[in-house]
DNA sequence: TGGCATATACTCAAATTTGTATAGCCAAAA
DNA sequence: TTTTGGCTATACAAATTTGAGTATATGCCA
């Protein structure tokens, strides 16, 4: 929950926006890749975040017959604990959560057949994922609305997938040897 | 959530099993380094689970006047479940929630100086990882408890561990050289 | 100009998660 | 013998998350 309070303050605090803006903006930096961010969560903490003075509304645009955009703005309190919930998300070491780490600890429930299958789907997975790497580096330099360090963010996507990959890959020998599971 | 049910469904296939015996063995693998495993939710899941058919309550144990254990063993459509669930996990490429990288998405609203020392200190804690690397996969070998292959968890978190290091080495010097953020 | 797919924008009930409360047992120190 | 700290074991109210639901606008093609 500290996650996505930190992305929403961080948006907010550039400008006053609605939430449907937020999310754009978090699917523009991929987000959903690397944090939990269910689109309605983040009208959930608008609310309970100007609930708690950390955030007020701007003003309300009526658009047609559509519901009205509510546009936040940033109060003192909410960028004091922007600062606080940055610093603690850079100081602190908190784990990051991994189903598939969840699927390796029953590994020895796959027969050999579907252990290999599955290990060599994962490999896919991965190996499209670092194809992605380069056209993201490109493309989204160009995108104004994306800082240039959000490509550091997608390198280090880049090194976990090729770790994972030297990993499968001893796996698989593992498994061809016997070993495992 | 898909998780901790998989993660429960998996302890209690091998025998019946109690709530507080359940938590240990994760404790045990360390899942906290992995899995979101409040343990309050343990006891909804097993809940949740028997009245869904997926478990049932194979004895209730009152030692002495201490709430009593109640200990669940696994149902036909609760294998039918894990099954299910260990191969979506498997062959599902599911993200990993990583609150690190929220922290990288904001870099820029640090100082320099900051910066720095905030990637040193990420740097310790994971060669603190590193060192305990070594520790696990020996220690944990000759613990009946654990399943073997529990070993090569350990190893992926220790590749996740190297690539992030490498990538803190070269976020350092880019920012050293002034190129970041 | 009408129709259809897609985009805009938020709401809310239901499901899930969290963390604290409760409360007795046990071993060792004082 | 009493105190103290830590382990055993679950319950449950409160907070959070989810995702389906609602309803309108907009662009595009024929």
């Amino acid at each position: 929950m500290t996650a996505i309070r930190l992305l929403i303050l961080g948006i907010v605090i550039k400008e006053p926006i609605h939430g449907y803006e937020i999310r754009r903006q978090l699917e523009n930096w991929n987000a959903e890749q690397w944090a939990n961010v269910a689109y309605g969560s983040i009208y959930s903490a608008l609310s309970k975040m100007t609930q708690e003075g950390l955030l007020q509304v701007a003003q309300t645009e009526q658009i047609g017959a559509r519901p009205a955009r509510v546009v936040y703005e940033i109060t003192e309190i909410g960028r004091a604990e922007f600062d606080r919930l940055l610093h603690e998300h850079w100081l602190e070491y908190k784990p990051m959560i991994n189903p598939f780490q969840v699927a390796i600890t029953f590994m020895n429930h796959l027969s050999r057949d579907e252990l290999l299958k599955a290990l060599r789907q994962r490999t896919h997975f991965l190996k499209a994922q670092l194809s992605n790497v380069d056209f993201y580096t490109d493309a989204k330099l160009s995108d104004v609305d994306t800082p240039r360090h959000i490509r550091e963010n997608i390198r280090l996507m880049a090194a976990y997938a090729e770790a994972e990959l030297t990993w499968i890959r001893s796996v698989i020998e593992q498994v061809e040897r016997g070993e495992l599971p």
